[in-house]
DNA sequence: TAGATTGTTAATCGATTAACAATC
DNA sequence: TAGATTGTTAATCGATTAACAATC
């Protein structure tokens, strides 16, 4: 197959698997900060150093990128850095909506990172009138109602599920209802979408169980 | 090998594969919904069916813990959440300190689903004096001078870092030199910990990325 | 009892690692 | 050129799924 036809296919039906797509965000951090360094070639052993890898992973997760190294000098950090923002959609603004204005749902509506990453905030939504009118970072917090509203007239990206665990069934529903098709859900609990919609889980409660379990204080000792 | 001693090694000896241990919580939080709900049997099946796994799967990751489901019943909702939340730590108090009182940290430090879970916050620190002595949830912002002081006093078993990416890998150094063998990370950064240590990231910004890959939005249109 | 469901073994599937020819 | 490093194929490893005897 030619290489032009090859490179085609790569973008048009990409169907990287799951745990390469899991590391390419390192990899595009990693790189960044090489860059920043004035590095101008990384070879996969070093990549994987830096990123507690095999080389043997980076060059096979590499090769699902379009994108080629050159042998002995490795890849460009500047080519990589591009082909890796293109594959995850950083050099495109991304508009989030948040639903849930507690304290974690306020305070990733403040959060500079996702702004600077190309996530840009354009709704923040609660149930709580008090709430109301609220400003939080750029945005007003608005009422749950105008949901749907705020969703047909701005094109939503992606829905951030910020609510108590008990809720956030309910709000993954209206999101799907409002034609939100990619969802990172931070409750404490396992939500279901229908097929097509995209759902990541955040679990910070979950991680911090994770390492509950590697320290196993309450084991019982032997 | 007799059952007795089987279940002795479960305990003192566990080597649960670490897909299974992220599936864990998930199941803890359906049978806690199951028990609110007056369910007192669950069968493989109806688990794996809330939880989007197969029956195969339920059972051979609940075959890692130290319980016996019955045929043609299933597995005791009470039994199964006393197993799980033993198992994750969840029935004892595990303390946590969090670096970095920005949003994110400060969020984190007031946000009740970690108290509700076990997890206490017993301190909240920050480089930036303007913020010293601040009240925030149960606990006052202190400096980042004073946090080895304060882990030595007192018996912190997870560290949560949520400082920018650039200050990240220093919090990481600082937590291990002062003995915190469990970190979960919630800057957008590979960080770097010595073996024994534990190191769980958070990924909210590659979750997102993860979504914005899937969305393909920026993919160059065939 | 008959049928449903477990616990476990075997089969499949997919991801990671190793190896090595090609190549710069 | 000689040696290092890629890209890719093959081997290994581990996780998931299927199958089924045991059992309630």
């Amino acid at each position: 197959m030619p290489k032009k036809f090859m490179s085609f296919l790569k973008e048009s039906a990409p169907k990287i698997p799951q745990p390469v797509i899991r590391r390419l965000p390192k990899y595009l951090v990693h790189v960044q900060e090489l860059r920043e360094e004035d590095v101008v070639w990384a070879s996969s052993q070093q990549i994987a150093e830096a990123l507690g890898l095999t080389s043997s992973t980076v060059r096979q997760d590499l090769s699902h990128l379009d994108l080629s190294g050159i042998s002995k000098r490795g890849y460009e950090t500047e080519q990589l850095e591009l082909v890796l923002r293109q594959v995850l959609g950083a050099d495109i603004v991304h508009r989030v909506v948040i639903v849930g204005a507690g304290n974690l749902g306020r305070s990733l509506a403040e959060h500079g990172a996702f702004t600077q990453r190309g996530f840009e905030i354009c709704g923040l939504f609660d149930q709580e009138p008090s709430l109301f009118g609220r400003q939080v970072g750029d945005v007003k917090v608005m009422s749950i109602d105008s949901f749907c509203d705020v969703c047909r007239d701005t094109d939503v990206d992606i829905g951030l599920i910020a609510v108590p665990s008990s809720a956030a069934q309910g709000v993954a529903d209206l999101m799907v209802q409002c034609g939100i098709r990619a969802i990172l859900n931070l409750a404490y609990k396992h939500i279901q979408v229908p097929q097509g919609v995209h759902l990541v889980d955040a679990r910070i409660i979950e991680s911090l169980q994770e390492l509950a379990y590697s320290l196993g204080k309450n084991r019982i000792p032997s």
